[in-house]
RNA sequence: GGGAGUUUAGCUCAGUUGGUUUAGAGCAUCUGCCUUACAAGCAGAGGGUCGGCGGUUCGACCCCGUCAACUCCCACCA
């Protein structure tokens, strides 16, 4: 026999698995007799490293996976990475500023290609993290979201839509990110509660003749900075005290322009002055009432958030140094009357965490209507599910009902360039190459320098993958799609989860998953979410480094209820460390056996146990099978958890392990090795390292745990597994009474049994003694003097010692229990004497509330008899 | 402002169509053990009026109402 470490060392056992697992191909997919079970990795963004959230999404992942793989079924798990447009191309450029070099003295290829390489480094980065992980990806079908195909199929998916009449041009307002210059879809913009201050001036007035008037008009407002941008002030006509301003002018403060008095039931008389001053430019509302109105556009800002021309004066400056020094110059040119403090909500970048501006601009849309339909259709039918359930199905579905129109151009270089060329008289014709649209044109053309919005391509991902646009109704896609689950987290439901449904429908008139599973959040311990600022999130491959990869995935596991936000902590990795040391060590006890078994031994001691485990091990596959179909993951890692260390480890190793330089028996021997076999293969897919270490280290194995496949679950045996739980409650509360009356562990006693059924003992009568250390065993109808008496409900125990006993403690403890138990007999009986509830309740329920009672009034008797004796 | 969710042991969570001995698990805590697989361990123990109040019912952690606290999503009344 090998010698095995003291501890499991996961370091010289991953990599070498892994490597075995690819050269083996296992997780190489190619189109079969077998059902599909397809998965398609949610593609991290290249932008850098893989945090807590994907190790999450990964594993749970690779769970399904692996779990499909050895239940018969043609597994295929793609990975891949997303550009991720406007987040990788922030981080180009800052990575270039670092560097000295500034994106706009560079040509759009020059920038294309440091976007390339540092693409290629972290998507390396990634994979390697993906790897280390242990996930049974397919890494021949690697895929990006700006490979050439799939390229070539965000383009022509645009052209489709776009002679469908879904895709449109038009000025539009829409977010704009300043600090990114680009702008953005609704989604992309986080809204925050933030303290500001509601500040009021007073706009000077005259009349429609163009007499000043006495008294001037006070409007309040967020943003003072944008009143160069005022075209009028509007008041709501059933306001008694503006009707007299019909057709009279205000003017600007500082710049002193001229602009009308507009009236209109938009503005809510009881908020601020009941005045409101209207800018167009910087407010969709403003907007929507100049569009009525009929009002002049004044934009006072350029892209990049600072003042433009048309403001006139602090030309240049950023908007919120802007704000600052026109609200001290409103101040002591005394148009400020009154700042208070307001709480309102802004809207950030998602990305670039720079505040939102509302700006008029030339954008293309996808009408999302004419989309919506089948895609909410499809949940709503229940072809989609979603996990856990109701919670996420509402949002979903208000969502799609009330969606609006998707800005996807973005004024970025890293992405899909719109298909889209100008002529010189402004001509738009949209092709999928400049010969097709030059076809239409004829003159020379000027292509369309915006991007796609990511998720424009990320939402072909389960298509695009297999080839499904570029090619359509190949046969790989025939195969794999629909895919059979999606994981991911709840914050892209609307980004990228809605959006697949949509062009799943449209393009292959199916859905492209069956079950959506929403993981949670992963926060830190203290429930903070994880950032870099807080320091708090932790390097994966060096969690890994530390605890090994199993370890991290069992840990990140058993904290995860699904659809909850998660908590990370380290004390869970920690856990699953001890685990695999658990394992490890149960090893080292069945390899000592080997070369120490017998076929002599009577076996009678050890028949149960066997049986037992047997029974035991089929009840928990059940639950299994039924925990995995509803997504609980970590329930039934839970419970496979405690199958292994207390059922296996702590009992039936207990049990079968032989004393002291004895042999075992070499069937017990056999079984015990075939049971942690089975042990291993349903833990597989939690742990897929230390599982698969032990599987070869148990025996010589011409296949992998790997790809073995799993047997049709058989059933229990109900009596077996009572008998079970009896052994083990009478063990406990046995071992009770010795820790109580302080026997040493090596003192052996006599046990006398006084039982409730005849032979109930019978059968585990020898392992019982084992475990107590009892030299005999006698069966009694009387208590027996001189001993510690043990109650376990109407079973009684006497434990004869050669040492001296003390009666206190256990004369208090049975009064409790006698307390206790007159408690539970006073409410059944007042449940039973109550005529309507023998009137009303099932019969069973009263049969059962009957055989209650008896037990009940039968434990007490057993107690008055013991506390008699003492 | 609208909608959804959560509230069970010190912490994180289970609790399956209301009845299965007046609620379970892991971690943490306490007690005793270096017992030849494992101190990264073993053997035990303690701990909860299931957020508050009210209702339905023979019977409520579970159903209904209401209040409170927390979380998230959506909604740009300046």
């Amino acid at each position: 026999m090998m010698e095995l470490s003291k501890n499991y060392i996961p370091a010289e056992v991953e990599d070498k698995w892994y490597k075995h697992w690819l050269a083996k191909g296992y997780f190489n997919s190619k189109p079969d007799d077998r059902p599909a079970y397809t998965v398609v990795i949610p593609p991290p963004n290249v932008t850098g490293v893989l945090h807590m959230g994907h190790t999450l999404n990964e594993t749970v992942q690779d769970i399904l996976v692996r779990k499909a793989r050895m239940s018969g079924f043609n597994a295929c798990w793609v990975p891949g990475t997303d550009h991720a447009s406007i987040a990788t191309e922030s981080k180009v450029v800052s990575m270039l500023k670092e560097r000295g070099i500034d994106k706009n003295t560079l040509t759009r290829e020059a920038f294309l290609a440091y976007a390339f390489e540092w693409k290629e480094k972290y998507g390396g980065i990634i994979y390697n993290q993906i790897e280390k992980l242990g996930c049974s990806v397919d890494w021949s079908r690697v895929s990006f979201t700006m490979d050439d195909h799939y390229y070539k199929a965000v383009i022509k998916v645009f052209v489709d839509l776009y002679k469908k009449g879904l895709i449109y041009r038009g000025a539009r307002m829409i977010n704009w990110d300043p600090a990114a210059k680009t702008a953005l879809s609704d989604e992309e913009v986080e809204h925050k509660d933030v303290q500001g201050k509601l500040y009021y001036l007073e706009y000077k007035l005259v009349d429609k003749s163009g007499n000043e008037l006495p008294k001037g008009i006070t409007i309040a407002t967020q943003r003072p900075e944008t009143i160069m941008g005022d075209t009028a002030i509007c008041v709501n006509p059933g306001d008694d005290r503006y009707t007299h301003l019909a057709g009279a002018f205000a003017f600007v403060p500082l710049i002193n322009r001229r602009i009308p008095v507009i009236f209109d039931e938009y503005v809510d008389k009881s908020f601020g002055t009941g005045a409101l001053k209207v800018t167009p430019a910087h407010d969709i509302n403003d907007y929507n009432l100049g569009l009525k109105h009929n009002l002049a556009v004044v934009d006072t800002l350029n892209e990049d958030g600072t003042m433009s021309t048309a403001a006139q004066i602090y030309v240049g400056e950023d908007r919120f140094t802007a704000r600052k020094k026109i609200i001290a110059e409103l101040k002591e040119k005394g148009f400020l009357l009154k700042e208070e403090e307001y709480q309102t909500r802004v809207g950030y970048s998602q990305r670039s965490g720079a505040v939102v501006e509302p700006r008029i601009s030339t954008q293309w849309f996808l009408k999302m209507k004419e989309m919506a339909g089948p895609a909410l259709k499809a949940v709503v039918d229940g072809d989609i599910k979603i996990h856990p359930g109701d919670k996420f199905f509402a949002t979903y579905k208000y969502w799609l009902e009330n969606v609006k129109d998707w800005c996807i151009s973005r004024q970025l270089w890293w992405g899909q360039q719109i298909p889209a060329w100008y002529d010189e008289a402004g001509n738009c014709y949209v092709g999928e190459t400049e010969e097709a649209a030059r076809a239409a044109a004829g003159s020379k053309l000027t292509r369309d320098a915006d991007v796609l919005d990511t998720w424009f391509s990320s939402w072909l991902w389960p298509m695009e993958v297999f080839n499904g646009i570029t090619q359509p109704g190949n046969a790989e896609l025939k195969y794999y799609y629909p895919t059979k689950v999606l994981v991911t987290g709840q914050d892209i439901i609307f980004f990228w989860v809605a959006r697949m449904v949509m062009a799943g429908m449209e393009y292959e008139k199916q859905i492209p998953f069956y079950d959506v599973y929403f993981t949670g959040m992963v926060r830190d311990k203290q429930g903070r979410k994880m950032s870099k600022q807080l320091g708090n999130s932790p390097d994966l491959l060096n969690l890994i480094d530390r605890y090994g990869a199993d370890a991290v995935r069992f840990g990140i596991m058993i904290s995860s209820p699904a659809g909850n936000d998660l908590l990370f902590d380290e004390s869970s990795l920690e856990q699953g460390k001890f685990f695999n040391n658990k394992l490890w060590n149960a090893l080292k006890l069945v390899k000592i056996w080997e070369g120490r078994q017998t076929v002599t031994q009577e076996p009678l001691t050890d028949t149960f146990a066997v049986l037992w485990f047997e029974n035991r091990l089929n009840e928990v596959k059940a639950e299994l099978e039924i925990l995995m179909s509803q997504f609980k993951l970590s329930e039934a890692l839970k419970t496979i958890y405690s199958l292994i260390w207390d059922d296996f480890c702590s009992w039936y190793l207990e049990w079968v392990k032989p004393g002291f330089e004895q042999l075992i028996d070499v069937s017990v021997q056999g079984k015990t090795n075939r049971f942690f076999t089975e042990l291993m293969q349903i833990l597989h897919p939690f742990m897929p390292f230390v599982t698969e270490e032990i599987y070869h280290l148990l025996e010589q194995r011409g296949d992998d745990l790997c790809v073995r496949q799993f047997t049709a679950i058989q059933s229990s045996d109900l009596a077996i597994l009572n008998s079970g739980k009896l052994l083990k409650e009478a063990v406990t509360a046995i071992r009770d009474a010795r820790n109580k009356a302080q026997l040493k562990p090596k003192e052996a006693l006599i046990l006398h049994i006084q039982p409730a059924e005849k032979d109930h003992f019978k059968p585990i009568e020898a392992l019982l003694a084992k475990q107590v250390n009892a030299k005999t065993i006698i069966y009694t109808t009387e208590s027996i003097p001189q001993s510690i008496s043990v109650v376990m409900g109407k079973d009684k125990f006497y434990l004869v010692t050669d040492q001296p006993i003390q009666n206190v403690n256990q004369k208090e403890e049975l009064l409790k229990e006698q307390q206790h138990l007159a408690g539970f007999l006073a409410a059944v009986e007042k449940k039973l004497n109550n005529e309507r509830f023998v009137q009303n309740a099932k019969p069973e329920v009263i049969e059962l509330e009957r055989k209650k009672k008896a037990d009940a009034e039968a434990k007490i008797k057993v107690i008055e008899e013991s506390l008699a004796g003492l």
